[in-house]
DNA sequence: AATTATTACTTGCAATTCGCAAGTGAAATG
DNA sequence: CATTTCACTTGCGAATTGCAAGTAATAATT
């Protein structure tokens, strides 16, 4: 049935559990990323991105994650076909864990995106700030 | 056949997609999480350890992680059956994303372990040199 | 106004992966 | 030498995933 099934299992032992249910998949830290370096806020553009998302696929993630707090949707004002996604503060607060697994893989794998890795490395408060900023500043208005 | 297909379908994107390929499942980040803080170091502590991981799993993610070169094995001089298995420098550097992982949900969810967090809240760098000591001691000999 | 297109999904089904129980082979223990 | 331990593998039913084909609601086009 492709829904939660509130495993209370691994609940409150180390909070890395926490996290791994809630990240620990295929598309989740992808989708996220997106959200936060490339603005994506549709369910089309996800689709479009990454070649090999099953559309059910994409929807469970979208839905978990929203039942996880760490999205949020609301219609779009300009066109009411559309969902409009957006990552809320529990969301953003993934931003080190992005910046330290790109920052990882980039030192032992051949990575591409090598702008965004020279940024991280060479100031990586920086950035976050910025990348909360600039998440700020489109939700003055929402939560 | 439970083995890895090479799909280079991911490959040579954003950084983060290599890291999600090895670790973006639902045991992979438990298992180096255990060898990093409650040194585990065979398949029977493992298994012991998650209820709930299955034989041919843990067999499949420790092989997987084995050829990202995440960890590696050699056989115990002390009982020929054993395996031990050990974080390489790749596995270490995954440190501080753990680290960032735990905050992020001990910040978010209720979790345990608040000694662990608070130690990393107060003095993630510390905790860092720590566990990279640590190994580092352990594998004065080995590569 | 009626037709077509777009968007965000759901449904159905085959294929893959997983969880569990029961092996297996090699080495240690009694 | 028999038994136990250890690190797995195998077999099988169950759950999850990938893919193709809908569907319902809104938007754009004619």
């Amino acid at each position: 049935m492709l829904r939660n099934k509130t495993s209370a299992k691994r609940r409150s032992g180390c909070p890395l559990n926490a996290s791994v249910e809630m990240l620990g998949d295929r598309w989740s830290l992808l989708i996220i990323r997106d959200m936060m370096l490339q603005g994506f806020r549709s369910y089309k553009e996800f689709m479009q991105c990454y070649e090999g998302i099953a559309t059910n696929i994409l929807a469970d993630r979208l839905r978990k994650l929203t039942e996880y707090g760490i999205i949020a949707s609301e219609p779009d004002p300009s066109d009411g076909r559309k969902l409009i996604y957006f990552l809320t503060a529990k969301g953003i607060d993934l931003a080190p864990v992005l910046t330290e697994m790109v920052l990882w893989a980039a030192a032992h794998e051949d990575t591409g995106n090598q702008a965004l890795v020279r940024q991280m490395r060479e100031d990586k408060e920086k950035l976050l700030v910025g990348i909360r900023q600039r998440w700020a500043a489109r939700h003055s208005l929402a939560t």
